[in-house]
DNA sequence: CTGCGAATGAAAAAGCTTCTCATTATTACC
DNA sequence: GGTAATAATGAGAAGCTTTTTCATTCGCAG
């Protein structure tokens, strides 16, 4: 069970916190912002606040089970954290995103931050480019 | 004059729009947000509003002059656009921004998309870290 | 100089996200 | 298993950044 995870967390296992992970774990989408998540628990029947999911959102990011990313438009979305770090790269025609990690430029951005004086905490790399179907149509 | 820059654009050279122009090209940050724009008006005694600084902006980044970025904390931030693309890394303690461009980085990139099937047409990499000054506070 | 259309300012509105506080649920302890 | 202390929740209000509305003003071609 997810519980583990939670109580690792130093979290309470409630309800909330329970059903937010299952939808992170088991819906199609593995980018999905605070809306997202909220309008689908009111699909399941689900009668959590609004309030809540962004409170549990933030909670699980500062916990380091998933990860805030700051795509365009102004608002978060929200990722699972399976897996080791990635990065990003978004079909600017269909929305399409691919992951992908990379150790030479991983390497490269310690070397960089450490030149700069910098003690890195976090970095993301978003690429944007047209998909392979999207070339052909 | 940079007047030649607006119409260039398609823009009528009105004094909100050479007045913010100047601020960026002639203040210390070459990151500035729509507040930041704002406060530095005010204190040149220009009487513009926040909105307009909003538009202007908006107009800005449409006609190529400026580049928006989303950094972390939920607002944009404006760069003039002189010079070359960059990359940046943020002081996530005082806000201090560093530029940089490393070669080998831009190569993996173009490299990586290409083996993913992509065309690539842009890319950002942010970087969050403590500099140097913070690091000892 | 004059007038039309675009630009502006002020305030309201529109997101997204966080905060407040009374109520409810969870966990530690008996 | 039951119970008290404590944390989590829900609903709505509030906070911020950004956009929109609309009456007024300004830039620029004629």
């Amino acid at each position: 069970m997810e519980s583990s995870e939670l109580r690792k967390a130093g979290l309470k296992v409630t309800l909330p916190r329970m059903k937010i992970l299952d939808i992170l774990e088991n819906t199609g989408s593995r980018h999905q912002s605070a809306e997202d998540v909220y309008k689908a628990l009111l699909d399941t029947g689900e009668d959590i606040g609004l309030a809540t999911v962004y409170r549990v959102l933030t909670q699980f990011e500062a916990a380091g089970l998933v990860t805030r990313h700051h795509f365009e438009g102004g608002h978060s979305v929200f990722e699972l954290n399976e897996g080791s770090h990635h990065d990003h790269i978004v079909c600017v025609k269909c929305g399409k995103v691919d992951e992908f990690i990379d150790e030479t430029i991983e390497k490269r951005q310690q070397d960089i931050a450490k030149g700069l004086g910098y003690e890195l905490t976090d970095h993301c790399l978003y690429m944007y480019g047209i998909c392979k179907k999207c070339q052909t149509l």
